[in-house]
This record gives structure tokens, C-alpha cells and sequence, in this order.
DNA sequence: CCTACCGGGCTCTGCCATGACG
DNA sequence: CGTCATGGCAGAGCCCGGTAGG
């Protein structure tokens, strides 16, 4: 309400009269939310960033109020992460995503920085995943909660070279609270512990270190994972306490909503195949990654290795051949094919195996065949 | 030498909602 | 109210090669 507004700027302003105002708040509210009398953007602050080349629209759209602030530190960013290594683009890149990054001290930056390195080798390392995911490094302005993840991450026994996964592959972990990653350790071991398993840290242990994300998943997802893996497998105990420690451990990254979906689709095509409920059970339990295929792809890829004339029953017992992509096993069949290769007496071995040795069977295969 | 078995490598961010705080 | 920090979500596989054992 502009007009309003400069009415009452142009006058003295009467105590007595503005208290008595019935609509006062909404008065007030109306000033603020009046984008003509929003603090505005920092005219200085938007050519420094221009000169860097950050991409404004995308700033102004992740992080609008750093746009808004009088004191920035863009300058000693940029010579900070000059000095480590990384180049302009790089650098108008990270802000242009985390714009809040602008907004981290030197002695901030330092800090944070040598704990990192606390991790790494070396600063390219680090520059490397800032590039990738300028969030993980400047979300969080807590560097005594990093600190504390490192020390408590260490604590419960993971090792250095895992830690250096963790960081590396899931840099997001060491900014939660330490308090919401040691929910999810001890979230595992009372699984573990009311599963009747005797080494709750060992189990908890064994998860993060063959499950990088598992501590930027929520304990909910988890555990309703869990819950469902043990209900729809009809899993005892220990089989459960297996499964997770192994393979399974990958499929608790899942959405909820998606293992549900792709583990009934999967057992609805199986069954189309004629397999039973305990073919699902068991291929799951030895290939547990199955549950990871979308379920478009696997039953495109269990077509397409039964047409060539596979039984399931090979499938089920050689499952990684479902780790190719369909394009891979479809060149396959066909170079197959092509020297009347017989499945049903050579079994299809031969479909698990790298290109390169794939490759040199076949040639050896055709120069028998002739 | 060959194959079957197995483990590991890559890499997963960018967005939104909410609560704390001033 | 604006801003910051933090939690949580959606999206959805493929490939290589070491090596033990024949």
C-alpha cells in the first residue's frame, strides 16, 4: 500500500493515532511483504559477482538473501580456493550453486578446510568434490560438529581408508549433526541386537562400510526397509542379519515406495515365468542388487535372456548376469548366435564375464567352429 | 591355461520444508 | 518477517579383473 504509505511518511507521525489503528498489523505486514520496500540486493556485491562470472538467475534463485547482504567475504573465497587449486569456472560454479558460500570467513574457511584434509591427501582431492557438490562443503558452518562426526566415525571403528570413502563418495555425512549420524549407528545396532546378533558394532560397522549413504538416509526409510524385507522374504533372524551385513546392505538406500514396487513387479514377473515364491526369495537373497532394477529394465532384460533360449532356472542360478546392461546382453546373444552357441549344453557362464574376456572366448569359439 | 567365483570401482546431488533465531 | 542451518527426499546399474582351484 504504497500511497498509504507515503501519507504517513510526509507527515509527523501521531503516536495516539497510529496505537489506535485497528489494521496496524496489517499495516506492517503490508510494508514488509511490499517488494518495492524489500531490502535490495547489493548492487556492489552483484558486480564482484559478475565479474567472477557467477551465473546471478541461479544464485538469485537458490539462495536470494545472500544477494541482500552488506558484508560478504566473495573476494577472500575466491583467493582461498584459487589457492587450492581451483580454476575461475570452477569457482563461479561453486558460488553460482552455494551461494552461500561467500559467506564463510578466512579463518572459517581454513579451519574447515584442514579437517578436510585431515581426510585427504591432497587439496585437488577436495576441490574435486567441492566442484561436484559445493553444498556438502558449505552447508553446514559448524566446524566443531565436523570435528566431532570425524571423531565419532573413528570412534566406532571405521577406518581410515573408509572414512576417506565416506567423505569422498557421501560428503554430505560429515555435515549432519553428529547427534543425527549417531542416530542412525545406533538405530543399526538395536537392529542388530533384537535380530539376536552378537556384535551390534561390527554389524553397524559392516553396513557403513559396504553402504557409503546409509548415514544421509533417514532411520525411517530403514527401517521400514527392513520391516518389509524381513516380512515379504519371510526372512528368520539370522538370514535377515545376513542379508543386511552383505549385499542386502545396498538395498536400504532404496526409497521405500520404490523396493516395494520393484520387489513386487519382479515377483509378479517371475511368476509369469513360472517360477515360484521361493525363487524370488532365494535370487534376491543371493543377488540382492536385483531389487535396484527398475522394473521396465529387468523384465526387459529377463525377455530378452529368455528368448535367446535361457531357461529362468539358468538365470536364477547365474544372477549377475542381470548386472549387464540389456544393450551389452543383447550384442552378446546375437555375436552368440551368430556361432549357434547352445546355452542349454554350454550354460551361459559366458554372459558373466568383463568384454575383454567375453571378447577373446568368442574368437577362440568362432576358430574352433571352423 | 582356463573358468567360476567373488569383490570392488564408479559415485549421489540439488532441491524443498521446517525450525531456530534475531 | 528474513535468513540460516539442517533433515529429508527423488532418481534408479554396469562393468572389470584378481585369484583359487581345476
Amino acid at each position: 500500500m504504497p500511497l498509504l504509505l507515503l501519507k504517513v511518511q510526509g507527515r509527523p507521525i501521531h503516536l495516539g493515532w497510529l496505537v489506535t489503528l485497528r489494521s496496524l498489523p496489517a499495516f506492517f505486514t503490508r510494508l514488509s511483504s511490499d517488494d518495492s520496500l524489500a531490502r535490495p540486493e547489493n548492487e556492489c556485491l552483484l558486480r564482484n559477482l559478475r565479474m567472477l562470472g557467477v551465473d546471478l538467475k541461479m544464485a538469485r534463485k537458490r539462495q536470494p538473501g545472500v544477494l541482500r547482504k552488506s558484508v560478504t567475504n566473495e573476494h577472500g573465497l575466491v583467493r582461498f580456493l584459487q589457492d587450492k587449486g581451483a580454476s575461475q569456472a570452477m569457482i563461479a560454479s561453486i558460488i553460482s550453486r552455494f551461494p552461500r558460500s561467500i559467506t564463510r570467513t578466512e579463518d572459517h574457511l581454513k579451519e574447515r578446510w584442514s579437517l578436510w584434509r585431515s581426510i585427504f591427501q591432497s587439496d585437488s582431492e577436495i576441490i574435486s568434490i567441492l566442484h561436484r557438490s559445493p553444498e556438502s562443503f558449505f552447508r553446514s558452518s559448524d566446524n566443531d560438529n565436523l570435528e566431532m562426526n570425524i571423531v565419532f566415525l573413528s570412534s566406532i571403528g571405521i577406518e581410515a581408508k573408509d572414512l576417506h570413502r565416506l567423505l569422498t563418495t557421501a560428503p554430505r555425512t560429515f555435515s549432519n549433526s553428529v547427534e543425527l549420524n549417531r542416530q542412525m549407528v545406533e538405530f543399526l545396532e538395536d537392529v542388530c541386537i533384537s535380530l539376536g546378533g552378537a556384535h551390534p558394532n561390527q554389524f553397524a560397522k559392516a553396513i557403513i562400510s559396504r553402504n557409503a549413504y546409509i548415514l544421509i538416509r533417514s532411520t525411517k526409510r530403514v527401517k521400514a526397509n527392513i520391516e518389509f524385507l524381513q516380512v515379504s522374504l519371510k526372512l528368520s533372524d539370522s538370514e535377515l542379519l545376513n542379508l543386511l551385513q552383505g549385499h542386502g546392505a545396498e538395498i536400504l538406500d532404496l526409497s521405500h515406495e520404490n523396493l516395494k514396487r520393484n520387489f513386487s513387479t519382479l515377483q509378479d514377473k517371475l511368476l509369469m515365468l513360472g517360477c515360484g515364491e521361493n525363487d524370488t526369495r532365494r535370487l534376491i537373497l543371493t543377488y540382492s542388487q536385483v531389487l535396484f532394477v527398475s522394473p521396465a529394465r529387468i523384465s526387459n532384460k529377463l525377455d530378452c535372456l529368455t528368448k535367446a533360449g535361457i531357461q529362468v532356472k539358468q538365470i536364477l542360478h547365474k544372477p549377475k548376469v542381470l548386472d549387464f546392461s540389456v544393450e551389452n546382453l543383447r550384442w552378446r546373444l546375437n555375436e552368440l548366435s551368430k556361432i549357434d552357441y547352445d546355452f542349454g549344453k554350454s550354460g551361459i557362464n559366458i554372459l558373466d564375464t568383463s568384454r575383454k574376456r567375453f571378447e577373446a572366448k568368442l574368437e577362440k569359439l568362432s576358430a574352433c567352429e571352423e
